[in-house]
DNA sequence: AAAAAAC
């Protein structure tokens, strides 16, 4: 049964309306110019706008006078009449906080449960909305996999040795069966190879790196592994995980702890922004799984805190943009120039959702002879997703997201605003519109790096539990967080590179179900047009025609792209283009196994490659 | 050009 989220299926109704009361159906946004939209830009103030296509849902609204506050109307005296609501909470309350708020816990029988259920009482509701993957949207995945003796996939983890503790937390966790990513990345980890994932997030990628991790180290602990002595307050992990941000540290340090409970396995999690010495104390108490951001763990292993020399398990998540040029020399320091043992005496496990060929060169410098995983989207393309481009122009841009906005609240159950996510590409962009948005009295907050970590802990908390359902953020939130129910993400700003976009999207339609992604598109953005356009027909989604116009302008075919040259984009055209390179790679000699039928894998690692996993 | 990541 798919079922479809209902969240979702109302915003992207909601907005609908929105969009055919702007103008015309295939431009959202400027009512004067309706046809050939883009073109000719014909300024219409954003508080005469509205008046002339006056239709359904926001009439009531704009009833009002007709000043360019009149949206203030839209919110003023109802429930979302607190701003800012987000402060209030407190701090030990919620999930998320950073501290050993777990307790004094010191030996495995005290530790905390992290499922909450200490009577085992099935609370068969609240769990499925955490953890209710639709693995029917899975059914249909392409996978490919490229490499030497490729192990071959599960169907079940009854199939895997993975122990009785960590069987008995997938059944806490309730994962009837597993993902793709997890059929195909489990037994290749388990048999103790490198690899290098592609594969959308929350489809399952953390457990996928964590199981054989955990399993690994209760294998180990059996055996009685030795450590070094734990001399001047040094500690030795055997498991590293690095990710790009704190929040995704965290929160895959939530996931770990769930994976490893009653294990034995210990899982510490240190990221900047909070005081060090809870983070030391911790490691103190003994660390076999480190989940860190790069800086944190630069300053621990500077200080001599951490040492890498026992590391068995190198995960990068979202590797390509660990590997990206801000990031590629401090990760290269932690995995290169410290004490980590060489590619082929540890195991290294690489995942991104999306993985360009330049990226993928460089990381097979930490991998030994590697796997090539591509998992396929959940739904085979994004038709879970449904993504919309309107043009907008830059002055329209905040009284068009409050038609959005407002429609969506309209239409929302038992008008409850929807979950939407509003990603900016500043700062001070993203401060100045939940600002905004707040005065006009609809509820949000926001994320991004100059916020305090308290601060953006607690904004992503407010998000998460709907007390702010709207979340203006940067690309800090952009990858990997997992957030359930987010119906609408909305790109005010889009990115300029098409991977950004691929994953600011995905943080809708997670885990099988459906969600609605919009897009506000204008002459700033041209040099995305053609990635994007391809991107949504491959996804089975509209194109507008002003989109495919754009497209096809030749002064932006390529230069102004990025590092892309001309049609960069994405895997899919790569190999239906037969960008083959013909397998001259030592990585990609054979077995293939799944997937796009015959043709025999991709490129390998160092010629053209799969770019992302959107297929 | 911006964002992220240590103090």
């Amino acid at each position: 049964m798919n079922t479809r989220s209902s969240w979702a299926d109302l915003a992207a109704n909601s907005a609908a309306e929105s969009t055919n009361a702007g103008s015309s159906a295939n431009n959202g946004s400027v009512g004067t110019t309706s046809g050939n939209a883009p073109t000719r830009p014909t300024y219409v103030p954003p508080h005469l706008r509205n008046r002339a296509a006056s239709s359904d849902p926001p009439a009531a609204a704009n009833s009002g006078p007709a000043s360019s506050n009149d949206r203030s109307g839209y919110g003023g005296g109802s429930r979302w009449g607190v701003p800012r609501n987000d402060y209030r909470g407190g701090y030990g309350g919620g999930r998320g906080g950073w501290g050993n708020r777990g307790g004094w816990d010191r030996g495995r029988e005290r530790e905390v449960n992290p499922f909450g259920d200490d009577d085992e009482t099935e609370k068969p509701l609240s769990e499925q909305e955490n953890t209710g993957i639709n693995f029917d949207a899975y059914e249909d995945i392409p996978v490919e996999t490229s490499g030497d003796n490729v192990p071959p996939p599960v169907n079940t983890f009854a199939d895997i040795d993975l122990g009785d503790a960590l069987n008995q937390n997938i059944r806490r966790c309730k994962y009837v069966k597993p993902t793709p990513v997890q059929r195909h990345a489990i037994p290749i980890s388990l048999a103790g190879r490198d690899l290098m994932a592609c594969a959308q997030t929350g489809s399952g990628k953390t457990a996928a790196f964590c199981f054989p991790i955990i399993s690994g180290i209760m294998k180990m602990q059996d055996q009685s592994a030795q450590r070094p002595p734990r001399g001047a307050r040094t500690v030795y992990p055997l498991a590293l995980i690095l990710s790009p941000t704190r929040e995704l540290s965290m929160q895959i340090h939530e996931e770990a702890k769930k994976f490893s409970y009653q294990t034995g396995v210990k899982v510490v999690v240190a990221y900047g922004g909070a005081p060090i010495h809870q983070q030391l104390r911790e490691l103190e108490r003994g660390v076999d799984i480190l989940v860190a951001t790069p800086g944190r763990l630069v300053d621990l292993l500077e200080r001599a805190r951490v040492s890498l020399q026992m590391i068995k398990y190198l995960a990068l998540d979202e590797a390509d943009r660990m590997l990206d040029m801000g990031f590629e020399p401090q990760i290269r320091k932690i995995v290169e120039q410290m004490d980590m043992p060489r590619p082929g005496l540890r195991q290294t496990m690489l995942f991104s959702a999306t993985f360009p060929k330049e990226i993928q060169r460089l990381a097979s410098d930490f991998l030994a002879t590697y796997i090539f995983l591509a998992v396929g989207r959940v739904g085979s393309s994004t038709d879970l997703i449904v993504q919309r481009v309107e043009f907008v122009y830059e002055p329209d841009k905040r009284s068009h997201l409050m038609d959005l906005l407002y429609a969506q609240r309209e239409n929302g159950v038992q008008g409850k605003q929807a979950l939407t996510l509003v990603f900016v590409e500043t700062k001070k962009g993203a401060d100045s519109l939940e600002h905004w948005l707040c005065i006009n009295g609809f509820p949000a907050t926001s994320i991004h790096g100059d916020r305090s970590q308290q601060e953006r802990e607690q904004a992503l908390r407010s998000f998460k539990t709907g007390n702010t359902p709207i979340l203006v953020a940067t690309d800090v939130a952009a990858r990997g967080l997992d957030i359930p129910h987010v119906a609408h993400v909305v790109n005010f700003d889009l990115p300029n590179d098409i991977d950004d976009y691929v994953h600011r999207i995905g943080r809708t339609g997670r885990a099988g179900n459906s969600g609605l992604a919009t897009a506000f598109f204008n002459e700033g953005n041209a040099s995305l047009a053609r990635p994007l356009s391809e991107l949504m027909q491959e996804a089975n989604q509209e194109v507008p025609d002003w989109l495919a116009r754009y497209a096809s302008r030749p002064s932006f075919g390529g230069g102004k792209n990025r590092r892309s040259g001309g049609g960069r984009f994405g895997g899919r055209d790569f190999r239906r283009d037969s960008t083959f390179s013909r397998g001259n790679s030592d990585y990609y000699g054979g077995g293939s196994s799944g997937g796009y039928g015959s043709s025999g894998g991709y490129g390998g690692g160092h010629g053209p490659g799969v770019t992302s996993a959107w297929d």
